[in-house]
DNA sequence: ATAAATAAAGACAATTTTATCTTTATTTAT
DNA sequence: ATAAATAAAGATAAAATTGTCTTTATTTAT
């Protein structure tokens, strides 16, 4: 569905929401770890995203990295997709016709369009916010191996 | 949402189903520029789908080109995306996570989940004959360009 | 002021996807 | 049998995506 870039944007943009505040920032080293994604080409996308501290903000130096603002939280996922050029998915048509539209649906088009409807709504819905809460309750992940046994605390 | 391929597999195999038979064979050129794909490409990816005659048929020679059996026809979308590769969409992670599951699920995953799957009841319910029936019927379109307005005839 | 730590920027490289071109194999019609 | 028409196969190339490395700019602490 979405590019490599795009999952990493994503999966960057909550887990900093998640785990930095603007004095408690995070370096590119733990970010991309902590996501299992390339660190240089995670440094590359974070750029994009930073644009203007839109997205997120970053500042350069010792104690320096990547956190988001409260308000930079409130922003939709679908957000962060549009910031890096990658929401063909809410615009184009799934056969990838420049002309379809409703005037000249596709064979796909009118049975296609609930379902697109639903994943707009979706990504225009959910907040980084929201993600990052999910997040934090430890009932969802964002690292990509399993998990280690809950150690079973013994008297 | 597609890869360029998927999208031209897809109209070319729409196109096939409603244009020929067994004994009205279309040739590459006509069905590249039907759906207004780069010829040789499509050359390449009706290889794909013609391999053992799964999904698409063809003969060489005079004569010759490609068509599609009405067995063929009862085949769902989503196969024509199997046969080439192409159905990530539908089995994997949003947010590209191989340890993503149900027991270890990611921010997106139960929200994502409905979506999905209707996206999969779409795709596997549609065959290939449904798709080139609705062409057939001049309300849905492949071609990549405006219609001429209809010529109004005058007495 | 200097050194150290950091992200930003830029250049480059590898891989994958998209696309084209040439040659070969097959089939049909004559 | 031969020529013509076609798809198949293979080689190559262009473009886009993904990834890495090096240098530069900025900030902080000393």
């Amino acid at each position: 569905m979405f590019s490599k870039t795009a999952e990493y944007a994503l999966r960057a943009t909550i887990y900093i929401a998640q785990k930095s505040s603007e004095d408690n920032k995070l370096g590119i080293e733990e970010i991309a770890k902590s996501i299992d994604a390339p660190r240089s080409f995670t440094a590359k996308i974070l750029q994009l995203l930073t644009k203007d501290n839109e997205v997120i903000s970053s500042v350069r130096g010792p104690n320096g990295g990547f956190y988001i603002t409260e308000k930079a939280k409130g922003l939709s996922i679908r957000t962060i997709l549009e910031t890096i050029k990658e929401d063909d998915v809410f615009t184009k048509c799934v056969l990838g016709l420049k002309a379809c539209s409703e005037a000249q649906p596709c064979p796909m088009h009118f049975q296609y369009k609930p379902i697109k409807q639903q994943l707009i709504r979706l990504f225009e819905t959910k907040t980084i916010r929201d993600l990052a809460k999910e997040l934090k309750t430890g009932e969802r992940f964002l690292a990509n191996f399993r998990p280690r046994k809950k150690t079973r605390v013994t008297k």
